[in-house]
DNA sequence: GAGGCGTCAAATGTATACATTTATCGTTGA
DNA sequence: TCAACGATAAATGTATACATTTGACGCCTC
């Protein structure tokens, strides 16, 4: 039985760092994916006759992704496909509340470079623009992932902390919890969440950490509620707009 | 030139879990006592003739401290100690404060277990006992650095939040910024943060989020401003009983 | 004399052989 | 029949040989 799709990886072409490296980032690929399920063995052999190389970079592989919080590992017997609790993700977004919140402060105390605040004012501006239509389609929501992105990546930057920015990661690093899944949210939230970013960017310009800081706190634990809402089924218990 | 002073590993007596294990175990002690200075390169061949193991568990331990944070890596050029400035020994308490009241929120959101009412009451009244001399001898701040230990490090387990215990202890794995160095700060401040620690275990009993949350918050960043304070070399500004 | 190129040594990256542990399955005994 | 023991196979842990990269040294050229 098959329970690994992965490709071989192709050979190794110069300017490719390592083999470990590349294949670090087709295993955790297969798993955030979920071309892996939770609860998968991941046998060393297997892996590398199917990646078409030795088990070494497949055992430094399997190490790394193990402490990103991604696989179980227990000595001698393994490592296995981490399986998340619901509770898990949702607190995983309470985490990310916390350091997004201290992020977005640290910005406002330190400061924005040129190039920062011209990188937020053109994801502003962009998602201004891909949200005036007032519905959005697959493409655009795609690209309103990437704006979405680019605003929370440039900030947590801003804060020139680099444990800060790890652990952010960390968060990210969850199934179901990557930036890309506020797309499949209601679009008033959506519209509201830019809001917040115009008004968190806002704050760290007026160098208002305690404004900045609490409305990346609230900004986030939005997207928490949103989550938790669409996991459960209930529709968005706003009033909307034009009803 | 011996930039490493670690004896060789003892033989693998059983129940030791796996080389590996130990010699990461061995390493990061090395690292965060001081021993290996930072910047110091970490040659694989050079530690595994010195630990008396093979390359392969060394090269598994330094990939291990790497993904914690204390190493720095570098794709075909290995291993270094990492450099922490000051700024940043400072932010992780930063850190800290947000994780740890996230912490005690959710352990007063989930509740504790009997055992662990048991655990912080015990760590409470050890701590009154200590602190009830006047001044406090090397032993004595010991043992309240081991109390203060087991009262955050309770509460990390009442959060029911795996990644959250994971992250604090990145925090915590810093040099310079162990629990233990609380025991160097000035005597008032020790008591008045034993006095926090009760407030907090009050709130966490009431089910206090909020208050848990922000109390927990102040008793980390005060503890960031007792650093900073012993860093610049500056005395406690606050009154002083008995004056 | 300064800069660039090529060689070489030493480090890390990879593959593989060997050691040890684990888990399964079969047998044996009560 | 069931439990416990033991053998065996397959997995992971370790050691080591080989491959590749890197950086330094020295030489040659301009």
């Amino acid at each position: 039985m098959a329970d690994i799709t992965l490709d071989p990886l192709e050979p190794p072409r110069s300017g490719t760092a390592t083999r470990s490296l590349s294949v670090t980032d087709r295993i955790r690929a297969a798993v955030l994916s979920g071309d892996l399920e939770p609860g998968a063995r991941l046998h060393e052999v297997r892996l590398s006759e199917t990646l078409g190389v030795s088990r070494t970079p497949v055992r430094s592989a399997l190490q790394s992704l193990a402490s990103e919080g991604l696989l179980e590992y227990a000595p001698n017997r393994g490592y296995s496909v981490r399986r998340f609790r619901t509770s898990e993700i949702v607190d995983a977004y309470e985490i990310r509340a916390m350091l997004e919140s201290l992020a977005a402060r640290f910005a406002a105390e330190r400061g924005l470079s040129d190039e920062e605040r011209a990188t937020i004012e053109r994801a502003l501006e962009e998602g201004d623009q891909i949200l005036a239509k007032e519905e959005l389609g697959e493409e655009e929501r795609i690209a309103y992932g990437a704006v979405n992105f680019v605003f929370h990546d440039t900030i947590h930057n801003a804060a020139r902390c680099r444990m800060l920015g790890d652990m952010v990661r960390l968060c990210q690093s969850v199934p179901q919890s990557s930036h890309r899944n506020v797309v499949s949210f209601d679009h008033m939230d959506v519209r509201r969440r830019h809001d917040d970013h115009h008004r968190i960017y806002d704050a760290i310009l007026l160098c208002d950490a305690y404004r900045a800081e609490m409305l990346m706190r609230e900004h986030v634990a939005s997207v928490k509620t949103s989550l938790v809402r669409a996991l459960s089924g209930r529709p968005s218990p706003l009033p909307r707009r034009g009803r």
